[in-house]
DNA sequence: TGGCTGCTCATCTAGACAGCATGTC
DNA sequence: CTAGATGAGCAGCCA
């Protein structure tokens, strides 16, 4: 283990100011180790290490020595929106020598055009996949890249955007953050980097399991074999207490919603001691003003906070997420009982980690209940261990008895993780592989195609196999065109430009030329029941109704098979929501009829509109004139929530669904009317908005005209 | 008949990327 | 192989 002090870094002064301003005297093993391996001389590196190593300033010191030298860009790519805007906060620092930051990604997006003002860029790699796809010409100037977290080339659903990124950079400089992986020799052998690899922590990492014993009483037995006992009928509690007792803060990871939210309930009424505590009080008020949120979940958690206590998942708002992760880390709230939302997102470490449930649920192999991967428990366990704060980290699994604690003892704390694996063997992944590379480069010959296909992670002979399936599909159904020379359609490439699934495109297709227009339930069914629609679960007392409440037929016929009936009604479920919100119903109504949280209602809105603007544009260039009229309207109703009749109101920034409405009613129903009424506009949204909006809405008409 | 208790059994289950128009964070 | 909380439904009991 060594660590080098910043003054025997053979770099440029400037650079060592700014470090030596953050308080960095010497570099840790992990970036000394980088740096030996050729990090400040471009050398290509696949560095895997445990979380909090401190990998950010290893990308930090591989993009600035890199444009110091050789000038050009940088990109930084995140799996995660949240680390995108992270990651970019970080790296601002560094316009102090002149170089322009900028971050892009699906909800925080900057125009292709403009990006070629920043020498650092931070996005996704979804989004750099799509901007790939488009070939802006100062993309091209792009010679350094660092793909974080690219242990998500594993996922299933994300890994083949990580690959087909990976595939692009062959030629250039990379630098690939990981967390630890079992087979990066081989990974970084399929890279043409060189490995960096070490289990240094900032914090050391203390991880076991906690067992029942007789009655009442638990013990914890830990990697280094020091064990403790704890008096207690509930093994969390019991674990959440001793850990506040000796001043701690304590992450829970549950596997469910629902779990998590009752477990958290059930540590707050345990935690008397808290009670009364004015800063808490103030936390629970602030609270009850979020204002994306609804008015059951604000109550719910407002009453927990009250003891310093919180529950944490997808299904809470952004803003009450914010809340929570800030209190948290201002060591104000003492414990968050989450669903695997934080094990993988934004930096919250705690001094120890419970690892409530081994098993989770699996919608694939119905009644049958899977261990989660071992990558997995690792990223959570990695939370634990507040650098500064702590001296050590712990990390206890919950297990139900001796022999399990044996057999999950064996396997999680002490086996390494999975090895990772392409994730590019599926048609879906596959064949969005191939249209994304013939959109990039134009015009190619199959030859160029597999090329690129042969340099990817997928074995040799499916890469043969789906590479003739893929690309005859792709020309079947009119996405290529050519048999040596391949191109885009015109359907294909708005199909990769608007960064749709071919299948949801094919889907579109099928569906619009087939049918005549019908009404907005069987436009928003069809979107949400491509393979790029929202899921929703759907109760069995729910599915039956559902199908009589669509009010008007749809263009999917009702299946036979089982499997695809539930998605048919999941995706007449989104149709429904998606329906009520469009015609104004109030939003906690519509997150108590389909049981679903504001955060929930938020990413099918989301997605909803990303496909019915998806659903014009093919519509468009099939020229299917009815339909595409209609999903342009519906589209525009999405993005607010509204009725057609306000379409024109909301288009003044500041005014969304409840303020137009509000406008409309007294007799407000065009921006033009806004400027006719200042006066009224300003009784009715209090004087310092009614003028800014004023303003915005003559800005908006002189536009226009 | 009405109301409560306690038992059995069926039911249910995590997360989050993308377009465009905005302004350019 | 490798789950567990929740709530509806119902039998049984008592007043």
């Amino acid at each position: 283990m060594q660590f080098l002090p910043l003054e025997q870094l053979n770099i440029d002064e400037k650079i060592l100011k700014i470090l030596k301003d953050r308080g960095i005297e010497k570099l840790n093993p992990v970036q000394t180790e980088a740096i030996n391996k050729g990090l400040l001389k471009d050398e290509r590196l696949l560095v895997t290490s445990p979380t909090g190593s401190g990998k950010t300033l290893i990308a930090e010191l591989g993009i600035i020595s890199h444009l110091l030298n050789k000038g050009g860009k940088a990109i930084y790519i995140t799996p995660l929106r949240a680390l995108t805007s992270e990651k970019f906060s970080e790296l601002k620092v560094w316009e102090k020598l002149g170089y322009k930051v900028g971050m892009t990604s699906g909800d925080y997006d900057t125009d292709d055009a403009w990006l070629k003002n920043y020498d650092i860029i931070i996005s996704t790699y979804e989004k750099i996949d799509s901007l790939w796809r488009r070939n802006p010409s100062w993309l091209k100037e792009v010679d350094y890249f660092v793909l974080d977290e690219f242990h998500y080339l594993n996922d299933p659903h994300r890994g083949p955007v990580v690959e087909s990124v990976a595939v692009r950079i062959r030629y250039k400089n990379l630098l690939a953050l990981s967390a630890t992986i079992q087979n990066y020799e081989e990974i970084s052998k399929w890279l043409n980097a060189t490995p960096v690899t070490t289990d240094w922590r900032p914090v050391p990492l203390k991880e076991g399991v906690i067992i029942p014993e007789k009655k009442s009483s638990y013990k914890v037995i830990f990697s280094n074999n020091e064990s403790i006992n704890i008096k207690g009928n509930d093994a969390i509690l019991a674990y959440v207490n001793y850990v506040l007792q000796h001043g701690g803060q304590v992450l829970v990871f549950r596997n469910s919603r629902k779990i998590a939210e009752s477990t958290a309930r059930k540590i707050a009424s345990n935690m008397g001691l808290f009670k009364m505590d004015k800063e808490l009080e103030k936390i629970s008020n602030e609270i009850k003003e979020v204002d994306d949120a609804g008015t059951t979940e604000k109550e719910d958690l407002a009453e927990l906070v009250r003891s310093g206590v919180a529950y944490h998942h997808a299904g809470l708002s952004k803003g009450l997420r914010d809340i929570i992760e800030k209190y948290f880390i201002q060591r104000k709230i003492k414990v968050i009982v989450a669903t695997p939302t934080l094990a993988a997102g934004v930096n919250l470490p705690a001094r120890s980690v419970i690892v409530g449930d081994i098993y989770r649920f699996n919608r694939q192999i119905l009644g049958f209940n899977e261990e989660i991967p071992i990558m997995e428990y690792k990223q959570m366990a990695g939370r634990a261990g507040r650098p500064g704060f702590d001296k050590e980290g712990e990390a206890i699994i919950v297990v139900r008895n001796k022999s399990e604690a044996d057999r999950v003892f064996k396997k999680y704390i002490l086996s390494p993780p999975e090895p990772i694996e392409s994730k590019l063997g599926n048609e879906a992944s596959f064949y969005t592989f191939i249209l994304g590379i013939v959109s990039s480069e134009g015009r190619v010959t199959s030859d160029e195609v597999e090329d690129y296909a042969m340099g990817t992670l997928l074995d040799k002979d499916i890469v043969k196999s789906y590479l003739k399936k893929g690309l005859n599909w792709l020309r079947d159904n009119e996405f290529i065109a050519g048999d040596d020379d391949l191109v885009l359609t015109k359907f294909g490439k708005r199909v990769a430009d608007l960064y749709i699934n071919p299948f949801t495109a094919k889907t579109f297709k099928d569906y619009l030329t087939r049918n005549e227009k019908s009404c907005n339930v069987a436009y928003l069914h069809l979107c949400a029941y491509t393979p790029d629609g929202p899921r929703v679960s759907v109760s069995r007392n729910e599915m039956y109704d559902l199908v009589d409440l669509s009010p008007c037929p749809l263009f999917i016929e009702e299946p036979d098979d089982e499997d695809e009936f539930y998605n048919y009604v999941s995706a007449l479920k989104v149709g429904m929501i998606i329906n009520d919100w469009i015609e104004e119903v109030d939003e906690d109504i519509i997150l108590g009829r389909y049981g679903i949280g504001s955060g929930d209602l938020r990413s099918i809105i989301d997605t909803m509109d990303w496909l019915t603007y998806s659903g014009f544009n093919i519509s468009r260039v099939l020229d299917l004139k009815e339909h595409a009229e209609a999903f342009y309207i519906l589209n525009l109703r999405v993005k607010d929530g509204i009725k057609e009749e306000l379409i024109d109101l909301v288009k003044v920034p500041g005014i969304g669904r409840k303020r137009a409405r509000l406008l409309f009613e007294n007799n407000i129903k065009k921006p033009e009317d806004i400027i006719m009424n200042v006066d009224k506009v300003k009784s009715l949204l209090g004087s310092r908005l009614g003028e800014k909006v004023a303003k915005d809405a003559a800005r908006i008409i002189a536009g226009n005209a």
